[in-house]
DNA sequence: GGTGATACTGATTAAATTATCACCATGGTG
DNA sequence: CACCATGGTGATAATTTAATCAGTATCACC
């Protein structure tokens, strides 16, 4: 993982949260697990535009945070599974809040870029 | 502004708020803000470790987006004071609720850096 | 032995976000 | 005039996040 020149502030919540649940593809890892989806593979297919590379880094980054678990069945071909923790599951509904308040900023944001 | 390269994604819409509120220091602003701190030089005495150029941006940025308003009042020396907006005011909460979480996560996040 | 499916990694580059430093403008006051 | 306070900008560099591309490994199956 990238080492940090500027320490994180552990004072403001929000950047702990970027930090580690708050990023480009996050999101919506944890809402497809949350749907069932917790293949690598089938995530590959769900989450749409997303790269394998960072796949693999975002499931092991969000597992190293403790916000989803992984599960390594000894079948062939490999079976691999991701599951929420209790902290996935508590942090998705405050994620979900923020994502419907953009969805209806949208048409306000397409409006002023428009405008340029 | 920055120019995108890569257009950003409107079907999500926590791209949608990262994009407009949440940044390093946009929740900062926005909470002093809501606080009663409305003017520039009381946000830079306020906002600890923020630079004076990334304050004028991130408000530019911030009123751009119609979180904020900016009234500048014919004064000498010159008064400006930024407020929220209905925007604003409305993904406060939501930004509290998600630091609040990020709080309650960091003796974790501790634990888990100390580790290594 | 070659092919396919699944899961994963290393090295490098590109893009986006923040930081730094120097600078301008206005008008009041000593 | 020199100096202060306030509000603000341009150019550039550093930091952080994400993308790209090529590659490894296991074991089944034909």
């Amino acid at each position: 993982m990238y080492e940090r020149k500027i320490p994180i502030d552990y004072t403001c919540g929000l950047s702990i949260a970027m930090e580690v649940a708050i990023s480009k593809w996050k999101f919506c890892l944890l809402t497809e697990i949350h749907k069932g989806v917790v293949r690598p593979k089938d995530l590959f297919d769900a989450v749409h535009g997303i790269s394998k590379r960072v796949l693999h880094q975002q499931l092991k980054e969000l597992e190293f945070h403790k916000l989803i678990t992984k599960t390594i069945y000894p079948e062939v071909p490999a079976r691999v599974e991701y599951n929420l923790t209790g902290d996935g599951r508590e942090v998705l509904p405050l994620l979900y809040a923020i994502d419907q308040w953009g969805l209806e900023y949208v048409p306000k944001l397409k409006k002023l870029t428009e405008e340029i």
